[in-house]
DNA sequence: AAGACGTGGTA
DNA sequence: TTACCAAGTCT
């Protein structure tokens, strides 16, 4: 039977004739014909976790072109895959993705695996993640899950209920539109119809190839999924950024390679995941200074708490740096690699531009 | 299992 | 301006 303004009768078949027609030309993304490159998969998916695409193109060249290869990256000291990333957040990626990238030299002949599980293990890797290398880079059939797809699943299916809670219902759902033979622009598809049309406000119905089988479209009610979970409060928290300068050079700390900006540069601080509004705000100072306040804080938001930040300038002559500290020159300051928050202090002290 | 973990864009 | 949320993972 001949079906009317080319409308499929099943929705996995619809959905993968609306991708070969309307597939964005991303810079990680194999042209149709073409195979992907795992690498560049890898080192992508890394990238958007939690992040838009808008966000990773230019960290993506930028990574590319400085290390083109599994080899280069893994042959690459932490600190500068650390600074590279710097400004991306979610820091713990960037130490697992310089981890994975030896891991798979050292155990695999710098070849990723191509089953599902065998990805699972690596590094930053978990199940959406292993699921999208496994389908994108080696066709393997795996149904990838990330945000984009449980929304269009709970839609699809009217899912009364958080993703979280439902979980195995949302892939289970999802794998039945699978089109087997091309496990990798199946995950894709569904990705990219959850990106471009099925959006989490004012979805474009009119253009999604799903949507004669929609039963939120159905009941009007598409914005009513999926279910959000209760939103916690973010609580305000108040710390200090402590700006040294000694002549064209600033102090510089190290921190620990796990926790907020786990292993990056910064200035030293308070410590930012606790409250230090009580507290004087100079006893964390690295040392005795002639501390000056600025004017205006630094203001910034992290995903479980905001924070508003006293930056305090101090000279210095001929110190030698405190423990875990040391001298960068003011000029390099932006190869160091620092943290958005940093940075923001960074420019409200005049040390660069913004 | 629920919270830690960044940042920028949109409405 | 607050709220949401973006190709999640780790503990």
């Amino acid at each position: 039977m001949i079906k009317p303004r080319g409308e499929s009768a099943k929705p996995g078949a619809a959905l993968i004739a609306w991708y070969d027609a309307n597939r964005r030309d991303l810079p990680w993304r194999a042209r149709p014909g073409e195979s992907a490159d795992p690498y560049a998969v890898w080192l992508s998916e890394i990238m958007l976790q939690q992040t838009t695409v808008a966000t990773v193109k230019g960290y993506y060249a930028k990574f590319l072109a400085r290390w083109p290869s599994l080899e280069a990256l893994a042959a690459a000291p932490q600190d500068e895959v650390l600074a590279q990333w710097a400004g991306l957040g979610y820091y713990a990626r960037a130490r697992n993705l310089h981890t994975c990238a030896r891991a798979v030299v050292a155990d695999f002949g710098g070849r990723f695996p191509r089953e599902e599980e065998a990805l699972r293990l690596l590094p930053g890797v978990g199940p959406y993640t292993a699921a999208a290398i496994a389908a994108i880079a080696f066709n393997e059939p795996a149904v990838a899950v990330d945000g984009n797809v449980e929304r269009v699943v709970a839609r699809l299916h009217a899912i009364d209920a958080p993703p979280r809670a439902v979980k195995p219902l949302i892939r289970e759902k999802a794998a039945a539109l699978a089109t087997p033979s091309r496990a990798g622009d199946f995950v894709q598809a569904l990705m990219e119809l959850g990106a471009v049309i099925c959006v989490p406000r004012a979805p474009d119905c009119a253009a999604c190839p799903l949507a004669p089988f929609c039963a939120a479209r159905r009941e009007s009610a598409q914005e009513k999924y999926p279910v959000r979970e209760a939103k916690r409060a973010k609580p305000q928290r108040r710390g200090a950024i402590f700006i040294l300068r000694r002549g064209d050079d600033v102090l510089l700390r190290r921190l620990p390679p796990r926790g907020l900006f786990g292993g990056m540069n910064a200035f030293p601080s308070t410590p930012l995941t606790e409250d230090a509004g009580a507290k004087d705000l100079l006893g964390f100072a690295p040392c005795p200074a002639r501390w000056r306040a600025l004017e205006e804080p630094v203001a910034h938001v992290f995903t479980h708490f905001a924070l508003e930040a006293t930056v305090f300038v101090a000279q210095t002559r001929a110190k030698a740096p405190p423990p875990d500290c040391r001298w960068a020159a003011r000029r390099d300051l932006d190869k160091e690699g620092l943290p958005t928050l940093m940075r923001k202090a960074a420019i409200r002290a005049g040390l660069v531009e913004a």
